[in-house]
DNA sequence: TGTACATCAGTGAACGCGCGTTCACTGATGTAC
DNA sequence: TGTACATCAGTGAACGCGCGTTCACTGATGTAC
């Protein structure tokens, strides 16, 4: 309280930063990306601003130009970064089961209350297919989201094919059971597309 | 060019348009709902401006807060009239045929490249799903647009119930076909979902 | 039916705010010798 | 290994812009008599 060093200079401040080792900046780049591709997945690319973006890593939003060409650059990024990811939505990752148990597995998981809870973390293609559909997103993701579907679509399949039906009935009824958390349909929905593709 | 009538006067302006009859008034706030119906499923809430939706109707900005409480108050009548309008999907109208084709009909229209590329008109379902899904939209539409969904459920099921399951795929397809749009699987997945539900 | 006046739909400027982006500056890191 | 200096990651203020919302004002509509 006795001095607070702002005089009214204008380049003089109190706490600059300084230069940061290669390693350390490469971090923090890694981290803003990390972040993004979790609070896009949960809010939508323009609900989030670059400067809670920066803020999420402990910087602020005027250094984010030294590592990004653009917001849009980093929605790139971020889109393949979350598909990169492997998740495993929620629990159902090491259970040693044959082929058909991996795909129930995977099946419930998808659609649990876990995973329409936690976006930020959860499926891509779910997270970031209404930033695709509008075109609020960069064109660079564009064809990174397409081949992210198809290798989802792949996992899906219970015959080393391409299952897309399934994958719209799973990204469909995650979107929906979204929509309508906190209501009754909402949980009627996870339990119907489970109905449907467990057989 | 002679006199143009702006002479830094505060209260004194060119244009004023006067007072309007009441059902001037009314149908002025009937196109505005109508516009926001459209544009907020086309590019989504927090991208459509209040003066992009009065200009629409060749009104200004100002005077939105004379018929709306808020911006949240205009979605939640938007997400409603979206749901009243009984959208037909593209041309799957006045077929006379059994219900079989009926059903066959409502999917083939759905799941049509036209429906893809004309969100504004289309299933309110898919068009304010991811505005539902996060809560930028106002909490106040969540009840009508479950009750939409049901609607949809019962429309959709060849018996009698709701069919869930089968909402999920069409509206899941309609979210992916839009996020791959341009791209060769966008057709793929509209043909998959239709084969998976047309049996 | 005609006149006087209150109402209120719409105008256009202004409010505070947060956005993406730019920039002069700081000072520790990295490098050349 | 030690010193001199260039680099550049991060800071914080500023840019122009558009947003949702408010407000004093206009003047035709609607109403009272």
């Amino acid at each position: 309280m006795s001095s607070n060093g702002r005089e009214k200079f204008v380049g003089r401040k109190g706490a600059a930063m300084g230069r940061v080792s290669r390693a350390q900046a490469e971090e923090h780049r890694r981290q803003v990306v990390e972040a993004a591709s979790r609070l896009f997945r949960e809010r939508g690319v323009q609900a989030v601003g670059l400067g809670e973006l920066m803020g999420e890593v402990g910087l602020t939003h005027g250094g984010f130009y030294r590592q990004f060409a653009s917001k849009d650059a980093l929605v790139a990024e971020a889109v393949a970064q979350a598909f990169a990811e492997e998740t495993s939505y929620g629990d159902a990752g090491g259970r040693p089961a044959g082929p058909e148990g991996a795909r129930r597995d995977l099946l419930d998981a998808y659609l649990s209350p876990a995973h329409r809870d936690d976006a930020g973390s959860g499926c891509p293609v779910a997270g970031f297919g209404a930033d695709m559909a509008r075109d609020e997103a960069a064109a660079a993701a564009r064809e990174p989201y397409a081949e992210g579907v198809r290798r989802f679509a792949r996992q899906v399949s219970a015959d080393g094919g391409e299952d897309l039906a399934a994958v719209c009935t799973m990204v469909g009824a995650l979107l929906l059971a979204r929509a309508t958390a906190g209501t009754e349909l909402s949980d009627e929905i996870l339990r119907a597309a489970r109905t449907a593709l467990d057989g």
